[in-house]
DNA sequence: GACTTGGTGGTATGGTTGTACCACAAAAAT
DNA sequence: ATTTTTGTGGTACAACCATACCACCAAGTC
């Protein structure tokens, strides 16, 4: 048993003990001790692989990170290579409103990461904007594409919208998160609104009034 | 001294001294010690007003919820008594973006709450889901009047287009949190959405481009 | 076979936290 | 004048935290 050991299972092991903790008892309630009786190991092992507490919160955040941007990529993939920038604007924008458990925990821990990196200085710095920034520029691309392929109004400007576009997912994504609204529900707003911005497109143009009523939850 | 003292005073005393600490250190750095040492006062005295230190953070939440409301009432007062819906829905959505430092110290703490309360028992059942509730409907009835008033277009689903501004400002207003987008800029963003809803409206008819870039922090 | 190195468990330690407890002063009530 | 009641300070305590330290075991190296 205490063979040679490959370090990176081990500590995706542990962190991803982390991210359970973190999901279901908040990041604040995230101890040593919490992650290794999740991880079923031994303190002193979480100590082995991450030297201290704040590095395993670093590589924690560094693997979530990681993971949301392969999400993302994984769902532009899945929609086929060459698809309207409407469908890829989609899926990049549903990929911000939690549906499968996995989801749900990625954003509820990022969410609590985001927040604290407001007054924590370690995590200042640890650059939160560059992905956001990243997707903005993606979906400006994809909006002027669609302009020039004449299926958004070309008056529009790309910015702001792609802005607006980011904000509501974000938003929509925390009151999912909050329990204030249903995944479904969530979805249903996003691909209203992108109707609007793509008149004629799919089944929906966006303009009739939905039929159903927008249940909130109990 | 030691005679009779005005408890409401005292205990605001001692919120607002834990909304502070809460604004610049996180909501988890809270702790009964560094509220007494803001507030001037020995960690007796907090124990004295506020029994534990649960009721304290709900004492303080509290108090949140209600001035967040005055604030929004007020905004809206100050717009004048029979305002364009236009102007009213500008005026409550932009107070969900921080702008002056009591905001950005109000939105910033609010939030920490509110994901805290997703884990945390002892604030879920705390309800944070009817102010946004009411404010949903508050703006399904506004824009429901300027599409009566032919301000805005007819054939647009009220309820869902209230979910989005909804969504949109508290994203924004998230982003301003975060430091990747400044005040103006969100404002600016919002205010050419509205100008999208209700066209022809203001100096903006949020058709033509922007000419200024949508700058982003450094 | 001696010995270094990587992996692991247990435990000690110094610090912090929420809270309970004790003492005491001054006003109010008797 | 004495006895409550109300407001206040200080301090003690049990729990928990991150981390440092010590012992040990097994594989690979010489």
């Amino acid at each position: 048993m205490p063979k040679l050991v490959d370090h990176e299972e081990r500590r995706a092991h542990i962190i991803d003990a982390l991210l359970r903790v973190a999901a279901d008892t908040g990041l604040h309630a995230v101890t040593m001790r919490s992650v290794a009786v999740e991880a079923g190991v031994s303190v002193r092992l979480v100590q082995y692989y991450f030297d201290t507490k704040e590095q395993l919160l670093l590589a924690a955040l560094t693997r979530l990170a990681v993971r949301m941007g392969e999400r993302v990529r994984e769902r532009v993939r899945a929609t086929g290579p060459s698809t309207a920038p409407r469908d890829i604007v989609e899926a990049v924008l549903l990929e911000a409103v939690p549906t499968d458990e996995e989801s749900r925990t990625f954003h509820l821990v990022y969410t609590e990461y985001a927040v604290l990196s407001v007054t924590d200085p370690a995590l200042a710095d640890q650059s939160f904007l560059a992905a956001p920034n990243e997707m903005e520029d993606f979906l400006v691309g994809q909006l002027t594409a669609a302009q020039q392929a004449g299926d958004t109004d070309p008056r529009l400007d790309a910015r702001q919208e792609a802005v607006v576009l980011l904000a509501v997912s974000a938003g929509l994504g925390l009151s999912v998160l909050l329990g204030q609204r249903t995944t479904s529900d969530a979805v249903a707003v996003l691909r209203y609104h992108l109707g609007r911005l793509f008149p004629g497109s799919g089944a929906s143009d966006g303009c009739g009034k939905s039929g159903h009523a927008n249940q909130r939850r109990p």
